[in-house]
DNA sequence: TAGATTGTTAATCGATTAACAATC
DNA sequence: TAGATTGTTAATCGATTAACAATC
């Protein structure tokens, strides 16, 4: 990071973004990227893009723009995308096995290297590749530490002692897709995921969409 | 909507989340909540609270703070969940499956009327209680007008002819969980759910978690 | 009434946009 | 060189926070 300030959250959230457009471009094989092109893209303004990308170092050339593969390099770099993160998935109804089947098959740097559950109908079941232990022995398993992110797909109920599991067993981020606000008060990074309330603002602006 | 002036995104997609802490207060018998109380339960500030809430009425009462009950009541009304919307999901892999079962279990106001898929095998196949059926159906299905929202949980290349057939099917909204970006040049409104922005972030969080 | 807490205005803060000199 | 486009500073805009009078 060239600068020494924070980066603020809402730069963060856009550089998966910039990743996509950019993984877009190169596989298409195109070479170079201004700005103003990918302002087209992604929506933001191109003055945004070029403050967003210079808290991080300046990777464009004046009277050029950025080249796509190098920057798409350096975005993987920031992000820390350069090498595997481990999941461990607790919790194996269909959300649970959705998200191990969206990983093995999209997000292939995001490995899950265990899944867990209580249902003694999921237990021992193979799912891509990975068996469905008790969650019992899921505090021995992290003690392996080679887990990074834990994945929570429990109800609301079940969720805090998930979340104390993980934390106590050392794993460095948590992705929580259960209906409850894991803080960062927990220590490390957790990213809550809320699909309900997306779709409740969708409903907002279905009933003020003017036209 | 009390004042005139348009709502900002920002204070939008807060309202789930009061929705979300009304809710808990509700099962839990509280009458009463003052904003300070909200803010300890959301972690945004009173002021700010205050603020988000002004911008549809003057719900509370001074020296006494909000009835629980009232402002669950309203905030729904704002949203627009006072009725139920009828969701087809296009794509049956294990994504689509796991949005039907979550809304089955959670999200009753939000029943699935359909759903479509390409896949001989899933064809016919009978999910929480709703018969997949070809995606070459959807348009003919759609002239009923039974449908407010459409969910696509297709593959990359596959989603912008399911948006296609959604949009020219008249469906109000379209919640969208292909790694793609739908604009709002689409004449209704989208949601974008860009699960591997998340972890992405998350990771960069994880890498630059000072301590 | 006194205490509490809202509704609302004003102040602050931060993020976005505009502008342009630097330079490839 | 001339044209293009970055990097970066300054201006603007909007959102958040602070403050307090209104009032239950």
């Amino acid at each position: 990071m060239k600068k020494n300030g924070k980066i603020s959250n809402a730069v963060i959230r856009r550089l998966p973004r910039y990743l996509r457009m950019l993984e877009e471009l190169s596989v298409n094989d195109v070479q170079r990227v201004s700005s103003k092109e990918l302002s087209e893209k992604t929506g933001y303004t191109a003055s945004q893009i070029r403050q967003d990308l210079n808290h991080f170092g300046g990777f464009g050339q004046q009277g050029y723009g950025y080249n796509v593969e190098d920057l798409r390099r350096e975005i993987e770099k920031i992000l820390g995308l350069t090498h595997e993160y481990r999941l461990v998935i607790v919790g194996c109804g269909r959300l649970g096995r959705a998200i191990a089947n969206f990983n093995y098959t999209y997000n292939r740097s995001f490995p899950v290297v265990g899944m867990f559950d209580v249902n003694p109908e999921l237990i021992g079941k193979t799912i891509n590749g990975v068996q469905v232990a008790h969650v019992d022995t899921l505090p021995g398993f992290l003690e392996s530490g080679e887990v990074d992110i834990g994945v929570i797909c429990v109800t609301k109920e079940a969720a805090e002692g998930v979340a104390d599991v993980l934390i106590r067993g050392k794993v460095r981020g948590i992705w929580n897709f259960a209906p409850w606000d894991l803080t960062e008060a927990a220590g490390i990074p957790v990213e809550n995921v809320h699909l309900s309330d997306g779709l409740q603002s969708l409903v907002f602006y279905i009933n003020h969409n003017e036209k």
